[in-house]
DNA sequence: TAATGTGAAGTAATTCACAGCA
DNA sequence: TGCTGTGAATTACTTCACATTA
């Protein structure tokens, strides 16, 4: 049994959003990769890596594909996830992640300012900072979303790694690299895209990643 | 003259940062790498793509190296960019980047909603997408934070690449794979994020990314 | 026959190992 | 001596090509 590339597991949500939206019945690689951007190879091969989930000569069933995919990223089991900082960033991040009817649920809103603690942020009350591990633990948080300024992230990193959170979304400007390597860590850092972007403003003839 | 894989140029935003925050006068490409999270390697070979920029026996002047990033980035030109969706997404968006004075500005921010059309946020007043080409030519945007809801993106998408954008950081929980192929397009999808972090929830022994 | 599943080939990116130079 | 710069080796990922099967 291979190793399954990282590359693979994070084409698999954009397949999954797909079937999720689309009315047919059946699909085919090549309809599947025009759709979510990607060569029909890299579909059947990422799909080839969990298992033979479709029909030689015909394509896959959508539902049956939807389920196998909903398995492999554990969302049947329903991942429960937290955001610390309810600034602009945080708050924004609840909403619009509240908005979509999501499988990834977000349980918590935490902040250390007194004076939001409390306010209601879509259907979740903003709750302290100091309460992050009790809250880990009574509600089984898996993933956590990290929205503080940049002095408080590793500290704050350090904290969930300590109590069992196991994945990381890290919005600060700052790179989180964890002691602990059994937390996953996913950077998403605004100012570096955007500095990124300008190189590629510069170029000529680029295409879409 | 080899090609710059993507890959490296997406690390250099990080050196950038480590070095307008240090107060070192000379920095090693281990020290850089420890810093960043990279490979000492990783890091000689990124910044040799460009040039020799140190001296052996010593590594690199702290000050020089940054100014050959910033350059290298095209950050001394002054990119300037647009936000696109005065959402609550759109909003924190422009907050967040107009708070660390950067060197990527963002310049305007629109949507199509006349409630908001004319509220300040920051310093900038929303103004009505509908004068979105204009803009893009009177202020000469070279890059678009797409943050609209998914049905408006490609659309959007479409008018930014007609009238010149040449990057799009894309919010949006769409693929936008625009027919111009002179425009990166760059997806920041918070759904998709949180669903293969899902994945690597169930994972044992993982390391940061 | 049409589309999957998969070894093999090819390409891209990273790490190694060390020559070269202050 | 210490650290850069870089070809070579390795590893990771993608594309090709086709045998396979409903």
């Amino acid at each position: 049994m291979q190793r399954i590339p990282d590359a693979a597991i994070r084409r698999l949500p954009a397949y999954l959003r797909w079937l999720t939206e689309c009315q047919e019945e059946r699909v085919t690689s090549v309809i599947l990769g025009q759709a979510t951007g990607y060569s029909s190879e890299q579909v059947r091969k990422d799909l080839a890596y969990f298992g033979a989930f479709g029909t030689r000569g015909v394509g896959y069933d959508v539902l049956a594909l939807r389920e196998e995919i909903y398995r492999i990223l554990r969302l049947d089991r329903g991942v429960r996830a937290m955001v610390v900082g309810a600034g602009h960033l945080g708050t924004a991040l609840v909403r619009y992640v509240a908005q979509g009817h999501q499988d990834v649920q977000i349980m918590a809103l935490l902040d250390s300012n007194p004076e939001i603690i409390g306010v209601q942020v879509g259907s979740l009350r903003v709750e302290s900072v100091e309460r992050l591990e009790d809250i880990v633990r009574e509600l089984g948080i898996g993933i956590a979303v990290l929205a503080v300024p940049k002095e408080a992230a590793v500290p704050v990193a350090d904290r969930l790694a300590e109590c069992g959170v196991r994945a990381i979304l890290n919005f600060a400007p700052v790179a989180v690299c964890t002691r602990y390597p059994e937390v996953f860590v996913q950077p998403i850092d605004l100012t570096l895209e955007l500095q990124a972007l300008s190189y590629f403003v510069g170029q000529r003839e680029r295409h879409s990643l």
